[in-house]
DNA sequence: GAAAATTGATTGTTCATTCAATCAATTTTT
DNA sequence: AAAAATTGATTGAATGAACAATCAATTTTC
């Protein structure tokens, strides 16, 4: 069918274009090589997105929506539970799916460009906006339930978000001796520390978290 | 001094590649920019670097021995508490010197190409590794120290690297929300979870982490 | 005035973008 | 339903701009 040709393409262009930033580097991707990547001609490129700029967007932009996604979906299958939701989110962000050096690396290298491309902040400034708001509103239902009242829930959303970017960073710069379970557990002990009632019993303590190779 | 000038034109297109990626990013980093913004001729990067590469390597090597020497010479003057030790590099890396727009920024451009650079990628690898033996080591003194036997100092040190790596992050993408003080008492929260006792005292908890503005 | 430092025009290369030509798929005509 | 006409997808060569790198000419330093 012919008119399902161009969603196929535009989507075959931007997995082409993660596979070249994640494989050569934002400096090393061009269009010649995204064409290459995606066997397809280099004119194609202009051809569905315009210019450069238009599918390196597109790509963040298809980035954003599946990393969104993925984080809601956990939310809402996770039940009422505020604790279980936040253990969602946590499990999800470092979860293969979401934490892999492919798309990893795609996502430190828009953040690099971010600074001087505004587009780009924008779209990962709002990323971060709606996550911190996500994360937010379950951690200030954890503080009402459990009487932390002096808690502040931003605080401590903004350090959990703090705390998986960085484990993220950890996948790229030092991927051998990278632990997902053990970067879950960093997660849940900087939760224990907040509510240790809620997050204690969840995880063995950082005694525990040895690296398993 | 003629024999002064050669180092003192490598420095200074240095810092003018730093405020070009910083300003513009990596993709827009030429080398006619680097000497327009080093208010210089073009030709004369080539003439002191060879190549473009060559000057992108000698920047991420100048940030990383700064960087480097920067904590090392915080844990120097902490003196031979390892809490006041782990303190000060906390102080150190969220300080105004290392923790700023202009540095991080292309921290992260650097971050985004290490994947396909080999070399940047072994500079970026070496100095985290750095990073973490200084601190596991600090880390260790602690656990000997307070009887936590059965923790795992390893797994303590990546935990801290993750969340500072993580509130650079923070400043990138959202940097009018960012405050130094919240990110400071984030980390000593997260090792407050760790080492309750040798951390819980030195700042106010979570609890009374509500940016100040 | 010799040596060193610096310039900026020039080189060949690579890039994004354009576009005329081709091809395959679909629709219309008979 | 066969043939003709039309549409839309795709190609790859062509274009001009931008690039890293070179180097002969010029200026500065001692």
């Amino acid at each position: 069918m012919r008119s399902d040709i161009k969603h196929l393409r535009r989507e075959q262009l931007i997995e082409a274009t993660i596979d070249t930033i994640a494989r050569y580097g934002f400096r090393k991707t061009t269009l010649r090589q995204v064409a290459k990547q995606a066997k397809l001609s280099q004119g194609i490129v202009s051809f569905y997105f315009k210019t450069k700029d238009g599918l390196l967007l597109e790509t963040l932009e298809f980035l954003a929506e599946e990393y969104e996604a993925s984080w809601r979906r956990a939310v809402a299958l996770s039940g009422p539970d505020p604790v279980a939701a936040l253990d969602a989110i946590i499990e999800t962000d470092l979860g293969h799916e979401v934490c892999n050096r492919r798309k990893v690396s795609v996502w430190v290298a828009f953040w690099g460009e971010s600074q001087s491309q505004p587009q780009f902040r924008r779209l990962c400034s709002k990323l971060s906006d709606d996550y911190l708001a996500q994360t937010r509103e379950i951690i200030s239902r954890i503080i009402d339930r459990g009487g932390y009242q002096r808690h502040d829930a931003d605080a401590i959303a903004h350090g959990l978000n703090a705390m998986v970017n960085g484990l993220w960073l950890d996948l790229m710069i030092d991927p051998k001796h990278f632990n997902r379970e053990a970067a879950k557990r960093a997660c849940r002990n900087y939760l224990a520390s907040v509510f240790p009632a809620e997050f204690a019993a969840i995880g063995p303590p950082v005694a525990a978290s040895r690296r398993a190779g």
